[in-house]
DNA sequence: AACGGCCCTGAGAGCGTTCTCACGCGCACG
DNA sequence: CGTGCGCGTGAGAACGCTCTCAGGGCCGTT
């Protein structure tokens, strides 16, 4: 029992192709009866269109790429990407499109991703955490390709994305830490080739400066995004400072490295020092104490890039929209916040 | 510039459309210097093969679908399944062969997968953490889909799958923990309803036997595989047993929860409570102290569902594949293991 | 010199859709 | 009663590829 052809409904059905591709793409220029004949046709016989046949006279896919380009594995291990991926799919199932995952994880790969998007084979791309100026989106987008960057895109391209405010939530994070009374607050930063730590680390500037005080370049160290940059940052700010007694990590990845850091270093948190992370990932709520973090709903994300990207594909054009997306502090025990209660 | 056509490149090269794609698609059976012309073309004039106009004639998609049936969002907060994914592209990167994720969170999206699943319009499907007996995978079968699933497939159906040595990594645990002299050893076990969790729990069982104890029931709770739940399972248990000197905990996720039950009470993790995970996920390595945990590699899994699938497709047959991979204990400092070291 | 075989090639049909165009019908209008 | 128009419909080309089949060229054999 495989799957009949239109030809086949019609005949069934008493009329010609073309009136049942009518009936099946929705057009209204169809008779109420022969609709229904249609209708009952594609109900027995189990018909569903070729998509093939469809993509190759539309020149629609009805699928849009997902890129996940990450060489090094570094984000990888981070949870936040399955969650944007439910949300791309949530943001998607309204529609009869599919999610066409590609993963370039070497430069082997990168060339096919590379040829498979601007080969015609879908109709938007949504790519993720870019590095420093790839030259992808600029080169889809000249394809004609519509094009959505998750994440602020490198180094000012003009590129429609969508961003969780990553400037104001440092702030969030840094002024917290001064409320609690906090005066000697340290920064663990992600690798500066990425937007999202450029980002978080001027938040963090900012806030100390708008707080009357001097940033401190000993009290900033690079943590690579990692859990053992985090913790290896965190020994040689201990050892740079050992006066800390605060630190704002751009990652909750770094921010549990931190964490182990000051245990070893038999530093009490949060007595001696409170610990802010970022992205409020599984992470924050494994760590002992319970992790203070900006919580961003990746899930949220997921779903704006794909309305994002679906939008510029049915309008055709080519304009730039930007979407920031709040973030929000969660207080837990790390930063001397609620010592119970909700995790 | 858009992509030519076969004919297009067929002109430029001074050969028949049916040489140029003998060519593309590597038949031996032309002469060199034609092969040579035409790859030149090729290249200079950037054509790719239209997929749509390929499959539409050769029924293959250069497709297959990976399902996440994820209803109650339980695992994905569960980085594993990140791995997964890149392991199933690893192992398709050597073919032209692309991953459309199907995720079905609701009973309306399942309908939609598998009316796209049956639909024809991929060549295969891996399906993933399946629960209670999901017929999806039987019903694919019949329809002479080719069907591989990751994990035990529900209630010994007929399928090919991939699956970890859950069995023998409860006994490796459970193990462990005796000859480190523990008496009093609890398991906090899965959702008895997923074949993963039973198959660990009668591992557990049968190393107690194997050491000549005898299973206690009361050393048994469940903890649903999330954090919450191994918090409120670890409780129960101390409430119960307070003489419990070790625990074996199902997951990671359900470790950490465990972990913070026994701080509350005041155990000290390893001294008067040893305990051991499963999964060796990114989690074993935020906790404190570090987490013991059952090492599983998702990413080879993935690989190996990949290539199972691509066999079975290759092959036409409906021969029912099994693979099952090695898991191996890691020791960490929550069952007593080196006291720092490789983290 | 005629013939059979092999190697390489090209013509052309066909895959299942969509979409343009033209046609027949019924109706209102002049 | 002829003309024009809108509506619903069908015929048929087109999309870009694969694959079968037939045929031309060249060899060795009889």
């Amino acid at each position: 029992m495989s799957i009949p052809t239109l030809e086949v409904v019609a005949r069934a059905a008493g009329v010609s192709r073309a009136t049942v591709s009518r009936v099946v793409n929705g057009s209204p220029t169809v008779r109420i009866e022969s609709r229904q004949s249609v209708e009952k046709a594609i109900a027995q016989l189990g018909y569903v269109p070729n998509r093939a046949a469809r993509t190759l006279v539309t020149r629609r896919n009805d699928s849009i790429g997902v890129v996940i380009a990450e060489p090094t594995g570094r984000l990888f291990g981070d949870p936040y990407f399955a969650e944007v991926l439910r949300g791309i799919g949530a943001g998607l199932a309204a529609r009869e499109v599919s999610l066409v995952l590609v993963l370039s994880q070497s430069p082997d790969e990168e060339r096919r991703a590379a040829r498979y998007l601007t080969g015609g084979h879908v109709d938007g791309v949504i790519l993720f955490s870019l590095h420093g100026n790839d030259p992808l989106p600029e080169h889809l987008q000249s394809r004609g390709i519509p094009v959505v960057v998750g994440g602020q895109p490198p180094h000012g391209a003009r590129v429609s994305y969508v961003d969780n405010d990553n400037h104001g939530g440092a702030i969030a994070a840094v002024n917290h830490l001064i409320e609690q009374g906090r005066t000697r607050i340290a920064t663990i930063t992600g690798p500066l080739d990425m937007p999202a730590a450029v980002t978080r680390r001027l938040g963090f500037l900012e806030a100390i400066r708008a707080a009357g005080r001097t940033p401190d370049a000993n009290l900033e160290e690079c943590g690579g995004f990692t859990r053992e940059g985090g913790q290896r940052a965190m020994e040689v700010l201990l050892q740079r400072c050992p006066d800390i007694d605060a630190v704002f990590a751009a990652s909750d990845l770094m921010a549990a490295g931190a964490l182990s850091a000051l245990h070893a270093a038999g530093r009490r948190v949060p007595e001696d020092v409170a610990v802010v992370g970022f992205d409020d990932s599984i992470i924050a709520l494994s760590t002992q104490p319970a992790l203070s973090s900006v919580h961003q709903s990746m899930e949220v994300t997921g779903r704006e890039l794909a309305n994002v990207l679906l939008q510029t594909i049915d309008a055709r054009d080519q304009v730039v929209r930007h979407v920031v997306l709040e973030t929000e502090l969660i207080v837990r025990q790390s930063s001397g916040g609620p010592p119970t209660g909700k995790n």
